[in-house]
DNA sequence: TGGCAATACCTTGCGATCCGAGGTATTGAA
DNA sequence: TTCAATACCTCGGATCGCAAGGTATTGCCA
């Protein structure tokens, strides 16, 4: 969960209601996250500082937007090797 | 989990701690699950009539041999086609 | 022979987490 | 004017993986 939103948001800047579209369209609708999943993960996200907000308004409609900060790029590098691991392992154990 | 578990028992009928070893040589140590996670996993399993177990004594010790029922493997290769998409979708949203 | 590692089973409780369901507010189209 | 879409948020339930604890046996080694 947590690759998919620093994923996300690691493309460009992205508020809650848009990663959730951004990971639907990416994925042709296999992952559609709902928004009890996605907001408070977004706070977890900036509590442990690899996120960073502000709020933005537009057409009317205000938006948090979220970017990575530097720990959060090092952290979805991370991320990216354990799933990449995770996913070796899952493909070797069942084969 | 669940697709872990049915692919291990699938290659041979497996006890509970013999599951846990199966599935950490196959993946190189990657994959080391706690015993109070496949224990209950596996009652789990065989309540949702996916596994039948039988019991055998080797060694002066008892062991509950599972098994694959006919439902498990149909479960088993539904688990593998969600295993694929779900993967992929990953890795189409994380690229 | 005494003790410890390995084998093999099991249960309990905590923490994490994902989601469904509900709520608020605005815009824009029908 | 009403409804879908956009956009935020919160709460509670259910699940689940694990750590930690427990029991019992075998077999090795000091």
């Amino acid at each position: 969960m947590d690759f998919l939103l620093l994923a996300a948001i690691a493309r460009q800047p992205l508020h809650g209601y848009g990663v959730v579209e951004a990971i639907r369209q990416a994925t042709g609708n296999e992952l559609d996250l709902a928004e009890g999943t996605v907001y408070p993960a977004l706070y977890r996200l900036e509590r442990a500082g690899l996120l960073a907000s502000s709020w933005k308004t537009v057409r009317g409609r205000r938006r948090r937007i979220y970017r990575l900060t530097r720990r959060g790029r090092t952290r979805l590098e991370r991320e990216r090797r354990e799933w990449t691991a995770f996913a070796g392992a899952v493909e070797a154990a069942t084969a």
